[in-house]
DNA sequence: CCCTGGACTGAGCAATTGCTCAGCTTTAAT
DNA sequence: ATTAAAGCTGAGCAATTGCTCAGTCCAGGG
C-alpha cells in the first residue's frame, strides 16, 4: 500500500456497502456515503464515478455473501435446507439471518409482520436463484420494505454495522427468540 | 367502468410497465410515464403517488411473466428446461425470449456480447428462483445492461411496446438467427 | 529547501425530479 | 340550464443530487 494512502478509499467502498445494505439500491445516495465514511464529497468523485462506485459495492456485497453461504461442494437442495435451518439457529449467523432478525426484533405489530414474511419469501428466492444458477452476477438484492409501513431505522443502522464488522456483541439469543415469536404468529394466524 | 373514465389512469399503469421494461427500475421516471401514457404530469399525482405506481407496475410485470411462462403443474426441473427450449424456439415467444433477442439483433461487437451473457445469465437466475420459491414478490427484476457499454436505446424502445402488446409483426425467424449466432459467437469465443 | 503530485475538503452549482395548484373540460344529476 | 364532481392539463416550484473546482495538506524526490 502507498504509503501517502490514507484510507478514503477503502472507507468509501465500505461506507456504500453499508449505505446499501441499510437502504437499498434506489434510496442510496452520496452524500449517505460520505458522511458515513468521514470524507469529503469531493473525494468520491475523485476516486469514482457514483454508478461505477453503487455496482461495485453491490456485488462486493453479494460476494460477501456467497463465501458466507455457499458450498460449492454442496447440492443445491441440501444447501437450501441447511441455510433455511441456519436461519433460525442461534449459532450460526450469516448476514441474511441477521436482517431477518433486525425485522423480527421488532415485529409488534402486523404491518412489521407482514413485511418479515415478504422478506423471508425474497431471501429463499435470491438464495435459490445463487443455488440452481451458480452464478453471482446481477442476482443479489437485498429485500426493500415499504418505508411507510415499516420504521426500523435505528435499529437497522445498529445492525448492518454488525453485518459488515461481524460484531460479537449482538445478542443472538435474544433476537432468534423474537425471530421464532413473529414467525409463530405468522403461521398461526 | 365510469362513462366519465377516459382511459388516463389505466394509460398510465400500462406506460409505467413499458418504462420500466425499458429503462429499468433506477432509471425509470414519471415524465417518461406521462409522456408515453399521453397524460399531463397532474394526472399521474392525481392516481398514483411515484413510488407505489412504481413498486404496483413492477409487480403486474411480473405477473404477467408468470402467467405466461410458468404452468404450476409442471415440475421446477422441467419448467427450467422447458423454457431454455423456448428461449430458442422460432415457434414460442415469451417475454423473455425476446428481451434475448433484442439484444442478439445487435450483438456485432464484444461488449454486446458480454452483454448478452450477462442477460442470459440473469434470466436463468430469475427463473429459478421463480420456480423454487413458488411466490412471485420481490424476484423478479430485468437486467440493466451497463448503459455506458450498450447503446440499444432504439431497438429497445420498439420491442418494449411488443413485449406489452404483442405485436405481431416482429421477424422472429430473424431475431431467432440473429439470437442463434450470437450464442454460437459466445460458446466458440 | 523547493517542487511535484496525489489525497482530501466543502461550498456551491447545474441539472434533475416528484409534485402542486389554479384552472379547464366533460359527464351526470337535479 | 345549473350545479357538482371527476378527469385532466402544464407551467412552475421546492427540494434534491451527483458533481465541480479552487484551494489545503503532506509525503517523497531532487
Amino acid at each position: 500500500m502507498d504509503r501517502r494512502d490514507r484510507g478514503g478509499r477503502e472507507r468509501i467502498l465500505m461506507a456504500t456497502m453499508a449505505v446499501l445494505l441499510e437502504m437499498g439500491l434506489l434510496a442510496a445516495q452520496t452524500r449517505a456515503v460520505t458522511e458515513r465514511a468521514g470524507v469529503g464529497t469531493g473525494l468520491l468523485n475523485h476516486h469514482f464515478r457514483w454508478p461505477e462506485l453503487r455496482a461495485r459495492a453491490w456485488e462486493a456485497i453479494f460476494e460477501e455473501v456467497v463465501a458466507d453461504l455457499w458450498h460449492p461442494a454442496e447440492a443445491p437442495a441440501a444447501a437450501l435446507d441447511r441455510f433455511i435451518a441456519e436461519a433460525f439457529d442461534e449459532g450460526a449467523r450469516p448476514y441474511w439471518a441477521l436482517w431477518i432478525q433486525a425485522e423480527a426484533l421488532s415485529a409488534t405489530d402486523t404491518a412489521i409482520q407482514a413485511a418479515l414474511s415478504r422478506i423471508r419469501t425474497a431471501l429463499r428466492q435470491r438464495l435459490a436463484a445463487l443455488l440452481l444458477a451458480g452464478n453471482s452476477q446481477g442476482c443479489w438484492t437485498l429485500p426493500q420494505p415499504n418505508a411507510t409501513a415499516i420504521r426500523l431505522e435505528a435499529l437497522r443502522d445498529g445492525l448492518a454495522g454488525m453485518l459488515l464488522n461481524h460484531d460479537p456483541d449482538i445478542d443472538t439469543a435474544l433476537a432468534t427468540h423474537h425471530l421464532r415469536q413473529a414467525f409463530a404468529r405468522e403461521q398461526t394466524g
